[in-house]
DNA sequence: TATGAATGAGTCTTCATTCAT
DNA sequence: CATGAATGAAGACTCATTCAT
């Protein structure tokens, strides 16, 4: 699917599985700490100690390196949020929706780099593959937000006149907030998202998943309750 | 307050207001365009027509260019905040809310230099001045909603339990991802916030505050929540 | 006799008749496209899908390569030119240099990239064997046209007083410019010498043939010509 | 009128003129001794002894200052040459094409370099203006050497059946010869061009002008021998 | 014998900064 | 005070060649 692009020069598969890591995580980190064009091929052959000519014979530009760090990333980011979206056990939205932001919020700490490489690419526009890889990304992660909202809407959770789509975009923009500040003091800004405290953390979570659900859930004043005993 | 770093080399303060104009403006534009690693002093002084040692007469380097830019926006940016802060016309709070969010989106639209600069800053590590410009601006922000939910609160308008802190962090999370959106498609991926009709705008902006609030309101006993009392 | 740097490292001789075939015909081509210096290594094996190193195995390096390839095209040259001469069919000496220049216009389009090859050598310094190669050549070329001249001042069909050297210098200057335009429209310039068209083709070459043995001026019954009696 | 490409980036035009007129000279000598490609910026500035920098703000790239270097030297050639074509005593078309062919070599000899280049252009493939610069240079050739075959057509000196294009082309290719061969022994073969006696070379150059004059047969064809009386 | 991964000097080009004029 | 020529480190990328497998 995205393979045009992703596919290194053939020589990178070959090599030794150890060596390859290596490539792939300094490379990643290289463009974590450092963005695209700030990144330094130069610096990365200097961390992994290999000849400059060997990056290119794997990935034949920068740019390459990029994208194949990238779609790898894709891949893995899919994987666990399917997990979540078809793990549809009866639960109530409110309580998906928490679980949303606390399983988004664990993958996103325990990849820093991919979840970095991202945040900037989001908001740099000199990246090469910026719209083609963002509309993707973007586009599968509203999708599956607007899908979570119209089904809680079917089963009456929440309120019909709610827009999914506008629903869906404030679920992204808070989520995708939450991610941020927690690998960045600085964005955190004192909340808690980014405490080393892990229960401080999911508490933050649930309570921005909570505001967000109590905005969307029926106004629960109206009698009939089918929910009072909850 | 950021006086350390923001004043010009005193020769720019002498100069023709007029020039003294442009300069400040191509800067901005440059580094609105490239972010700022990318942005070219070449370039800018190529814009200008002036020597390329005037530039680094008036400001000692590009990292002081960037500095004296980003403190004049930021001066730019907090008067008319204050102003909508201010204009507290016993308004309630959803409708303040709103108020926030189309003039918030307005300023973006009226200064996008400014915004996209600042956009940048955000996530791109490089910055020279991230972090410090980054928590001042953060901070404000976030004290301003803060101090708007707690006002909400005692007027009544928010129910106590919420604290303000998270509600605060989650309205600004809203606001930016919709500044960020109104001028890029891409990020609006179809919401509408990047239409050209500007009562659509207006709609979204609208919807999406809406939802935060009813989330924030007090249960409502009462019907037809939000605007009870208009 | 150019053995010393022909031969291929023995292992080449072993391959498969056919692989070998292609080999020669791809590096060929890539000479002929790129020029000697141009001309990449890395692009050769990926035409043929070969390893790397079997080629400097072959040939020991990029220069051997060429080397080999050039004394293969010079074999291929000479036969033709000997029959030209050899089917001396006592024709007039105009006629046969009409011959000359249509034969070797033919072989120069049958063989395209062994005649781009040797042009782009004849200008270019940094060649490897240019030396040694063009002087080889061109000495044969040289030393072709001189006899013929010879010949036909023999049976009276050339001026005495004509210097073989230079008439042959003439010619060999005609012909090569002739075939270096049949296939570059820039260098033909409207003539029609790289007309798509045989008999537009064979028609300049007559001419210029034709010129060059009975020169631009009148015939002159008439006196005071550059000097009759010589 | 090639202004366009040849402008340098006015920094150049500022410099001292000894310090400029080094950097063409030893620019020249370089792309003159290994070609467009093979020539190296690096070398360029080493031979200067000045920053790699320098050179790039001059000319903005290897490629400009190629075509700076080329436009002056077609302004060079240019002059000499029409003042030929203008000297129009009343010469005899013989004469005039023996002029043409001393004086041109006399401009290549004085200016090797130049000729130098040009020589590589017309047949490298790569360079990066050949079309262009080629077709103009080749154009004006042509046209000066046909207008010169029809004025002697005009004044009864040429043939009127002689094709003035296809004459042109022989004289140019010839006159093409001759140079390349004056600055190369090896090209010369042993005909005495790249002699370093001047008469000596006067002397090929007059032989060869005059063969195309009067061709290489006997002056007639016809068999009455119209000159048995010479 | 064939392979192809590794190499590293070399390519052109950009850029912020300095300083003599 | 304005100028802009000079700088050279750093950028991405290429390529012929070697050598362990």
């Amino acid at each position: 699917m995205d393979a045009q692009s992703a596919t290194p020069l053939s020589t990178f598969d070959k090599l030794d599985p150890q060596k390859r890591g290596r490539v792939l995580e300094e490379s990643l980190a290289e463009f974590a700490e450092h963005g695209y064009h700030q990144a330094s091929v130069n610096r990365i052959v200097g961390r992994l100690g290999i000849a400059k000519g060997s990056l290119f014979q794997y990935f034949g530009s920068k740019e390459g390196l990029f994208r194949h760090l990238f779609s790898r990333a894709l891949e893995e980011i899919k994987t666990p949020l399917k997990a979540i979206r078809d793990a549809d056990t009866g639960e109530a939205f409110p309580l998906r929706l928490r679980r949303v932001f606390v399983e988004g919020a664990a993958f996103a700490r325990s990849h820093p780099l991919i979840w970095r490489v991202y945040r900037r690419m989001v908001t740099q526009d000199g990246f090469p593959l910026r719209e083609q890889l963002l509309s993707q990304v973007r586009g599968e992660a509203l999708t599956y937000f607007r899908e979570l909202v119209e089904g809680g809407q079917t089963r009456g959770e929440i309120r019909p006149e709610v827009d999914p789509l506008a629903a869906a975009f404030l679920i992204e923009a808070a989520l995708d907030r939450a991610l941020t500040a927690q690998d960045s003091p600085l964005l955190d800004a004192g909340f808690g998202l980014s405490s080393n405290d892990e229960s401080t953390r999911r508490a933050r979570l649930a309570a921005l998943a909570d505001m967000l659900s109590r905005g969307l859930m029926p106004p629960t004043g109206d009698t009939n309750a089918p929910r009072a005993h909850d």
